[in-house]
DNA sequence: GCATATCATGATACGCGTACCATAAATGTG
DNA sequence: CACATTTATGGTACGCGTATCATGATATGC
């Protein structure tokens, strides 16, 4: 592979005039112009930006680290930090943990290594022990969605817990009393913080929740799955679900299916998070949609101040409303 | 930021004496190590593979471009890609094109620029120029399920001819004669391929396909649903439809729901591709699934032993098999 | 006890592109 | 025409980690 200094010859220049002519900085004369960028052509030359990097002390790179890769929401969130990262010259680096901490320690060690400018992350762990690692290496770190504890840091998320509470008042305002809710994991910021809203509409009724009206599981279409069944056994049954995303919905849905239970005459079902249309052949669950490709934008906009600007400023979290859709799976009004 | 010689200065060693124990290569005494280990953790010392890139000539990154990064079949692909790669420490940089020829390009300089080591390659132009623009800089590169004309190179795609000649013969042994086959863009090989697998079955049973029964469009629930309308416009109505991809029948399926049209009662259907389970609340889709995270590993296999061995060895065309699953949705035997 | 093999460490140079300083030619100014 | 300014180009060193060669310290063999 060709170097500059290679371009340097065959031009009959120095290097650093070719380094000028490609970065376009200080001048050159139009003729040597010219003879540098027939060479580059002839060579085929494509500039080393490990060596560019080295300098620069920027590799012009940002990394998203998300828990699930095969799922649309955070790939769409992916394409609003592509879209600022690429209309500022950055390459973003994906990469994905499946939820395993682990993992996510592997790739931080991998990105930190690489010099990376900027990490976008969705983490895998409650804990602050990552963030703090990334801190520590001064490198710009701006969370997705979830936030962790006990630590200072930037984050955009949007407001899930409004969002889980507007789908309950929705569902007690049609008359709904015997709300279950299928909860995601007992230690995620996102899970715990839609429970909160579900349980603000409540009290802010004057109803109280009982134990067996909160199940905890997984954001997966099993643990809907299991989840439902669960409900369904209670002493009271519910006449309403509440999915804590549009996994658990999906699988709630199918063991509904499987007893013939029918949605929402018999029983009404929201959640957060929308089923992508390309999949959705008549779209009917009432959700609390997020905006994931402005969440994508505003973090990777968040994360570039950082690394264009200041480390010093105070950290930002920024939340981002979500959008109500109103279908058929909340049904009509009941009495009850 | 630390670098190899603050490390050494605080350990009272030479730079070299550091990196014979981050890479753990040579000889060191074990006291030597541990004074060095210990400087390390202090400092909290990072090594930075800019300049380790830069000497050994490797980045330990792979790249994989592909065309929609909100499509769960490409995402798993990707995940076989970084199964194989992270068994070998290699990091993957994940690429999306949006299916814009403009970005690809743009992907690959910055890709080429950053000394990756390898690219695997979902092409989003029929045209071998941006996989001649790779092999120029002698990067190893793998095409993924898309062929490209006119260029030896490595592919590994799944025999989605195959798949839809067998979807044709399923309707074909069923009765249904009439069939009207959804395709993609008339540009794209896998699109060709599975017209060709849609043809072929036709012939075998000596059958001539009338142009109408083939309607050109593209990979999207949008171009479904068009061409779904299209064919119920047309004179004779056809009995069964081939949707060329997943998101083609989810916007048939939508169509044939606006007209009150049953299926698989009145009209069946059948596609290539699976819709992920994650979304379904009750499959009943007849379809070919590609074997999508295989693909993945067998491509980052080959491209791996491309990177870490040979760029001598000739050429390969993998090509794995698709699995057929019967459902409901491509009806009963009917008698035409 | 001396030669040889092994262990342990370091000095120097290099991979690639560029910052910095130096030099020289071209141009402008009075 | 003398001097200042702008334009144009190059030499050297550096960013960070490591290959190569060299050197010295131990250990092994006979």
């Amino acid at each position: 592979m060709p170097t500059i200094r290679d371009v340097a010859k065959l031009a009959g220049v120095a290097p650093i005039t070719v380094s000028r002519v490609i970065n376009d900085s200080s001048y050159v004369k139009l003729d040597t112009r010219e003879r540098v960028e027939a060479a580059i052509e002839e060579l085929g030359y494509v500039p080393n930006m490990l060596g560019q990097s080295l300098r620069f002390k920027q590799t012009m790179t940002l990394a998203v680290i998300i828990t699930d890769i095969t799922n649309p929401f955070w790939t769409t969130v992916t394409r609003g930090v592509e879209d600022v990262a690429q209309e500022h010259g950055y390459l973003t680096i994906l990469c994905n943990t499946d939820e395993s901490e682990n993992k996510q320690e592997q790739y931080l060690q991998m990105l930190l290594r690489r010099r990376i400018d900027g990490i976008l992350l969705v983490s895998a762990s409650n804990d602050a022990k990552p963030v703090e690692l990334v801190k520590k290496q001064k490198i710009p770190l701006v969370l997705m969605d979830r936030n962790v504890e006990n630590v200072d840091v930037d984050i955009v998320r949007s407001d899930t817990e409004e969002g889980a509470y507007k789908l309950t008042n929705h569902l007690l305002s049609l008359g709904h009393r015997k709300i279950t809710m299928l909860a995601g994991p007992r230690d995620i910021f996102t899970s715990v913080d839609r429970t909160k809203g579900f349980c603000r509409a409540f009290e802010e009724v004057g109803i109280e929740i009982s134990n067996e009206q909160i199940i905890w599981g997984e954001f997966t279409k099993e643990a809907g799955y299991l989840m439902a069944q669960q409900a369904l056994q209670n002493d009271i049954l519910p006449t309403a679900l509440f999915a804590a995303n549009n996994f658990v919905a999906v699988g709630a849905l199918q063991a509904l299916q499987e007893k013939d239970i029918r949605v929402p005459e018999q029983i009404a079902i929201v959640a957060v998070d929308d089923i992508p249309p390309a999949y959705t052949i008549n779209p009917f669950l009432t959700v609390a949609k997020q905006p994931a490709r402005e969440m994508g934008k505003q973090a990777a906009q968040l994360l570039l101040n950082r690394v264009e600007g200041t480390m010093d400023a105070p950290c930002q979290e920024i939340v981002l409303p979500v959008q109500m859709i109103i279908r058929a799976s909340g049904g009509e009004k009941v009495l009850s």
